[in-house]
This record gives C-alpha cells, sequence and structure tokens, in this order.
DNA sequence: CGAAACATTGTACTTTTGTGCAGGTTCGCC
DNA sequence: GGCGAACCTGCACAAAAGTACAATGTTTCG
C-alpha cells in the first residue's frame, strides 16, 4: 500500500521519498491508481481556489484517505477542505518526519491538522494545549509598549506609522522592535506579523 | 510511557488492560500519575453531565493527550469535550483494537472520534467558530512564478532565501514583487505575508 | 534611597527592500 | 516572421528597516 502523491510541479518528489519508501507522484488523479493506496496526498495551488474543494472532493471519491497540503495554511482553508472529505491538512513543506507522523495518524482514523489550526478550529484556550510544544508566543514577556508596537505590525503598519499613532520618534519605534525580534526569537517584522498572528513562519518548518 | 484509565466503576479493566500492557487504571485523576503517561483516557458518566466538560479540562491540564470514553456518543458532546481539549471521542465500550488504534492516532497528534460523527462535527464547528472574513485576494491574477514567491513571503522568507530556493536572483525576486505588489494592491511584503494570509491589514492612506 | 526595568531619543552605520531603466531569453500565437 | 507575455537579470539609487553605542528621564520596588 503505497503514498500517492499529486502534484502539478513535482517539485518536492524527493522528499516525499524520503518520507515513504513506497511514495509514488503523479501530475493528475487517477482513480485507479488511487484505489490501490494506503492515502493519497494532494498538492494544493494557491490559485484556482474554488477548484481546490473539488480537487479533494474527487480524490476522497477513490475511497482513500486524503490529506491537503497547502502552501500557506489557514484556519479557513482547512475548514473547507476538511469537510470536503480531507482527513488531514498540512503545510506543503512538512518536513518527512511529520509526513510519516500524519500518515500514522489518518491512515488509522484520524484527523491531522497543525496544532495552532487544531486549537483555534476547537476552540481551545490556549493553556490547555496539549502535546506538542505549541509554540505559544511569549506576549507576556513583552513591556506594554512593545505590545504596542508589535500589534501595528501585526497589522502591516510601518514603522513611520507606528511613530504617529504612538506619538514617538521611528527611532523609538526601531528601539522597541529590536527588543520584541529578541524576546519573540523571530528576526525581522514580517515574521513578527505573522507569529502574531499565531502564523508558523519559514524558519520553523514544521 | 502507560496508558491511564480513569473509571469510577473499573468495570472495564480488564478490557484495557487487553487492549494495552501498560495499562493502569484508577478512580480519580491524580496529575502527578497523568503526567507521566502517553495517553490519559477518561470514562464519562451519563449523570452529572455538567462535570463532563470540567473533568476533561482537568486531565488536559495535565499536559497529556485526553481521550473521553462516553456510553452514548453524541454530536453534541464529542464538540463539547473536544472543545474542552480532548484530542479523542469514542465509545466506552469500544474494542481493544480500537482502543490501540485510537491511541495511535492522538498520541502522535491526531484527533480521532468515531467515523460517522467526523463530517458532523467539521460541519457544525463551521456554524459554531465566526466564518473568517471572505475577502477574496485576486490569486488568478499571479503568474505562476509570482505566486511562488508570494508564497514564501507569506511564511516569512527574506529575499535572498526566496532567490535560492526557486534558484534565480535577487534581482529577479524583487522584480516578481513589485509585479506582485502592484496586482495586489498592497504596498510591501508584511502586507503581502498578511493578505496571503487572509488577514486584513492597516488602511493604506496613500 | 538605590537598583532595575522601562521609555525615549540621538548619531552613525549596515543591510534589506523596493523602484527605474535597460536590456536579454523563451514560447505560444495570429 | 512578428508580437506579446512571462521570465530573468544587471546597474544604480532611494527608502526603509535594523543594529551599535550612548545618553536622559521616569517609574517601580525592595
Amino acid at each position: 500500500m503505497s503514498r500517492l502523491f499529486i502534484s502539478r510541479s513535482g517539485q518536492l518528489r524527493e522528499r516525499w521519498a524520503a518520507a515513504f519508501e513506497d511514495a509514488r507522484a503523479d501530475v493528475g488523479l487517477d482513480p485507479a491508481a488511487a484505489a490501490g493506496c494506503a492515502s493519497v496526498w494532494l498538492e494544493l495551488d494557491t490559485a484556482r481556489a474554488a477548484r481546490r474543494e473539488a480537487a479533494v472532493r474527487d480524490a476522497v471519491a477513490a475511497g482513500r484517505p486524503v490529506i491537503a497540503m497547502a502552501p500557506v495554511p489557514s484556519e479557513a482553508d482547512a475548514f473547507a477542505l476538511l469537510q470536503a472529505g480531507a482527513r488531514g491538512y498540512c503545510h506543503l513543506e512538512a518536513a518527512p518526519e511529520q509526513l510519516r507522523e500524519i500518515a500514522l495518524v489518518v491512515e488509522h482514523g484520524g484527523l491531522w491538522m497543525p496544532p495552532e489550526l487544531t486549537q483555534r478550529v476547537l476552540g481551545l484556550s490556549l493553556r490547555v494545549v496539549p502535546t506538542p510544544p505549541p509554540q505559544v508566543l511569549e506576549l507576556d514577556a513583552l513591556t506594554s509598549r512593545e505590545l504596542m508596537v508589535a500589534e501595528q505590525v501585526a497589522r502591516g503598519a510601518s514603522n513611520r506609522e507606528i511613530a504617529q499613532t504612538l506619538s514617538i520618534s521611528e527611532r523609538t519605534v526601531k528601539a522597541h522592535l529590536t527588543a520584541i525580534f529578541d524576546k519573540l526569537g523571530v528576526r525581522d517584522r514580517v515574521q513578527l506579523a505573522l507569529a502574531m498572528n499565531n502564523i508558523s513562519t519559514h524558519s520553523t518548518v514544521n
């Protein structure tokens, strides 16, 4: 029982091969081929959003558990695709060990999605999060002023705008930012913005 | 790492022992004992319905994955308990093989519930959780290459990293970005990253 | 009171980002 | 063959972003 990866580009073939000895890849879904697999993995284009659910549904129809792999996972997306019948929803570039983990879960009747999404999907409170190191932001570590700056960045504001809003100099904004980056372990405002919105970032390939 | 079963009656002890060599059973929750387990299984009384969620929460607080075992599984119950932090929800009298299956799933970060409940609970979540903004990005306007760049930015990657990943020069990445900003109507990579994750950004005055 | 944390800002400098201008290539299509 | 779209790139430049070092005032707390 192999794993079938459906991908247009096939760029990640090597990664999949690393995860599963029996990984197979194809550019389109062949129901007959899918039927013989332990699970079907779909690489989702960000484009053609409307087609994604249909793609999942088609794959599900083959009767094997389907895992959707999104380049940019989101809560809404996870909902839609799980509802379309996917049993797993993960980052497209999840590490091989994680892929194996997901396969294990899904092929035994479970649902899998990134911890941070599980949390939000079920509406859990942060404190209650179990198993994996949930990478909860240590927002408590921030001072009140730093928090204000961080929040603005989380909404896409520039240093100048933040300075204006808080009635301080741009230099001070930068000072706060340096402190924030250090405390939260991110390297620039983009990663901060994403982290503030509970989105895992690049270096954190989990 | 054993499995800890919390049960008032202890009637099903033998079944649990059959499922797991390392099964332990107790009548009440001892946080210290729970902390040393692979998973905690709660037998839920039908009586004292109000207490069930609290019981789950207490168990979850110990930091180990919790499976709720209900004598009469129901959709509403499943949702409530998963929301309380349970990672699994099953019939109290599930067969030993199934218990093992569930353990496998839950201890690897998955969610488990009876198949027939899965779809319904997912459907329910949609109604319970505030639906995210419908703001649809015009991702179709992006060319395939631009999309790749945008996705990387959405994960916090720098231009250098993107260039490396796509095997192109940093200059080209910048060229793509300029096109992306224009097409999507954002002004910089931070706003792009947020937009790609369906997060509304600071209202740009200019 | 004095240490420590916080907030603020300046000067100066490095690095990243983003743009303008000016080219190249390839590929499909009329 | 010509044309346009997408892709790729170099040089130059401006504008942000971020860091290093330093300093001053305020608040907080033991």
